[in-house]
Parts: structure tokens; sequence; C-alpha cells
DNA sequence: ATGTTATACGAGCAAACGCTCACATTGACT
DNA sequence: AGTCAATGTGAGCGTTTGCTCGTATAACAT
């Protein structure tokens, strides 16, 4: 194996007619294809490029080396989750904090549906690439926008340092649907795990309990 | 790099004399240190073995091939872990559900800080070991050490699925800390956060509000 | 047509890595 | 002192892999 050289992460060359970029298309959907059904250990740039059904000099014409195109697929990967809770973000703007934590948790879940399995192998398997770590600056955007939510509902809100509320609810949150998704650990069709997470969230921020059954909420 | 064969993970030979065990131990000794010092990129055996201050072929007498040394290592550190908790666990015995939260997550912690970074790499960036997962194994005695302790407290349990509620807990109480520490994400001196996660899941299992400053509890 | 540029190809090079094997050294026991 | 088994050594083999480069083809401009 040729020491990688782990500078460059931009494409060596823009793909400027139809042709080309059909083929950069072609090759991370390979690269996909690769990851998804042999897992990292199988993904090399030789065999990407036979699945993507291209030369692997095309490859090397628009990734400078095998992190490039790693990071792109992560990156475009990301991009697709951070969309859809985008859209989310916009209809949820105004909702009361009960009801925004538990369609924050079932659009967390959609986000983990939209491929599991490529998911699962870029976030465990994958090692963390050197230039541009894609996944801390997504989680740091997360969590952020967790906080900004929190701080529309301050009065709502039972604690005190909101960045460590936001850090707890981020984390917990994508450590237990992660896992209940990408290693179907747990059902998540009957909607039990999500509400839980939703009962467990909401008494944590706002420090009343909630109840089963229609959230019958009771004052401290 | 030559095809790795993954069949055998046992020792080749049983060290007899001492001076062999000393060999094993410099050798896991020297694993240890080279994912510390330079992550699972930089893990190959000839490096391992020089770390470790003996040759190469004396590695490939007591480990079958690298996932073998690899596979013990994990073993080791995992089994470290549990010993703590098991003497934990002995002295939670009649503790009330609050104050057994309280410490789980404090010797969870603990955990996290006995080779943390060693922890980070072993977690993080090696991948799982294809004949026997010991990380897997790991995670399943821990939810199932969970589930019974929550069994023996059924009365002040107020959600109703058990292996829900162990899974939840015990997926939490890793990722918040595990960030926490191999990341230094958040301030663990303060104990800060321990006391939130504490109030969380406390609440969370009894249903119950609990309010911060010395947990004022109130019936629903 | 002709020239020019963008795109595609794939044999094969250089390096790295897992691991073997023939041989050397040490220790235990007679 | 002599024998044998246990243990230690490291040069280097066989294979894999990331990537280059010389060449071929397609698209476009004039």
């Amino acid at each position: 194996m040729a020491k990688r050289r782990k500078i460059l992460l931009n494409p060596r060359k823009r793909p400027e007619q139809d042709r080309s970029r059909a083929t950069v298309d072609a090759i991370l959907e390979g690269a996909a294809r690769v990851l998804v059904t042999s897992g990292y250990e199988a993904f090399t740039t030789n065999r990407v490029a036979e699945k993507a059904g291209i030369s692997i000099g095309s490859l090397y014409q628009y990734f400078p080396n095998k992190d490039a195109l790693l990071s792109e697929l992560m990156r475009r990967h990301l991009d697709e989750i951070e969309r859809g809770i985008e859209e989310m973000a916009l209809l949820a703007r105004s909702m009361p904090l009960e009801e925004l934590i538990r369609i924050s948790i079932d659009q967390n879940i959609r986000s983990h549906l939209i491929e599991p399995e490529l998911h699962r192998v870029l976030s465990e398997e994958v090692p963390a690439l050197g230039s541009r770590n894609w996944k801390a600056e997504y989680t740091k955007r997360m969590q952020q926008r967790v906080r900004a939510a929190f701080e529309l509902r301050r009065e709502e809100i039972f604690v005190p340092d909101l960045d460590l509320a936001a850090y707890v609810v981020t984390r917990t949150v994508e450590a237990v649907v992660h896992n209940a998704v990408v290693h179907r650990s747990v059902d998540l069709k009957s909607g039990a795990l999500a509400a839980e997470l939703a009962r467990m969230l909401t008494g944590y921020l706002t420090g009343k309990a909630t109840l089963r059954q229609k959230a019958a909420k009771t004052a401290a």
C-alpha cells in the first residue's frame, strides 16, 4: 500500500461537461455501494472504480486521493441529513417545547433511516479524516441549533446551563437512536422508544414530571 | 499487505516460563503504546514489536495474527473496566434507586478515566473484530446487569418495559460520559454533568420530578 | 477537415505490510 | 558437560494497494 498523501482533499479538476459530472456521480455512487455491501475494509480505489463502471484513472482525475473521495461522500451524506433537519426546524419554530422535542426525535430517526447501512459504516468504520472533519462540524452545528431553540423557550426550561443541556440532549438522542436504528437493537415501529425518550428529555428540561398517556404534567 | 487470516484468535503457544510471560506482557504494553501515541492507522505488527523491544518473530509466537493481538488487548481493557463495575455493584446492592444511579454514573466516569486515549482508540478507531466481539458482549452484559438492578427495585420504577428502560439508560450514560471524557467536550471536575445526568435518569425512571439542590421530590 | 481541449482508459510501479522460516540463544534437567 | 525443549531473532517473501502516466477517444471550435 503506497503511503497516502493526506494533503489535498479538493477535486483535482472541476467537471465542466455533463459527461464528467455523470462520472463523478457514478464514482460517489460506486463508493457508497462498496461501503454498504462490503464495509470499509474492502473500500479500495480500484474496487470503487470497478463498481462505478469507470477506470481507476478517471477516479483520480476528480479526486486527488482516497480520503478526498471519502470526505466528499461524507459531506454529501451529512448535507442530506441536515437539509431534512432544516425543513423541520422551520416548521417547529413556534411549537411548545414538548412538541419540539418529540418532533426532533422523529426527525432524527428519519435521518438515520435514509441509508442506514451507509450511515453505520460512515460513522463507525470510516476513520476520522484529517483535514476536514465534517462529522465534528455537523455535530457542533446541531448542538448550537438546539441551544438556540432552548434560548427561545428560556422560561420553560429549568436547567440553568443551556450549553450543558444542549450537550446532554443532543448526545442522548443521537446515541439512543443511532444504536436502535443501525444495529436494530430496539423496535422502532411501535414508537415506544421515541415516546420514552421524549418523556425523559421533557422531564429533564422542564424539571416537571411527565407521565405517560397524554402526558399529565404536574407542577413540582 | 498480505491478506490477513482472521481465523484463529487464540495464542499459538502457551507461555510456560516467566521469560515468555514477560514477553507477552511487553507485546501488549507495546501495542497499547502504539495505539495511544499514534492511533490505529500506525498500528502495524512490526511497529508494535519495535516499541515492545522484542522481535517480530516473538510476537508471532504468541499471537497468530494482528487481530488476535488487538482482540486480547481489547479483552484485557474491558476486563479491567468490568472489575471496577463489579466492585461497585456489590457496594450498591441495597442502595435506593437514586443513589444507585448517581454511583453508577460516577463509576462509568472512572472507567473512562483509566486510560482515556487507549479507550478512545479502541472504541472509535479499531474496527470490529470478526470472531469474538468483546465490546458487544460487554455491552450486552452491562444492559442485563442494569435490567436486573431495576428488577430489584420494581416498585420504584415507573417505566413499564424494563428492557427498554435498561437500553435507554445504558446507552445514554455511555454516550454522554464517553464523549465528555475522551473528547474533553465538557468539564467533568465540577460534577455538574454527572448531577444533570443523574437527575434526568432518576426523573425518567421514577416518573417523578427531581429538582436540583438536594433533589426535592414531589409525587405527581 | 483540422486542431484543441476535455475526458477516459488501464497496465504497472513503488511502497507498505502481514507473516514465515531457518537459525541463534537461553534455561532446565540430567 | 551435554542434551533438549523453550524462547528469541530479523531478513525478506508474497501480496496488496494507492496512485501515475502514456495513450486513446470524444466533444467542441473554427
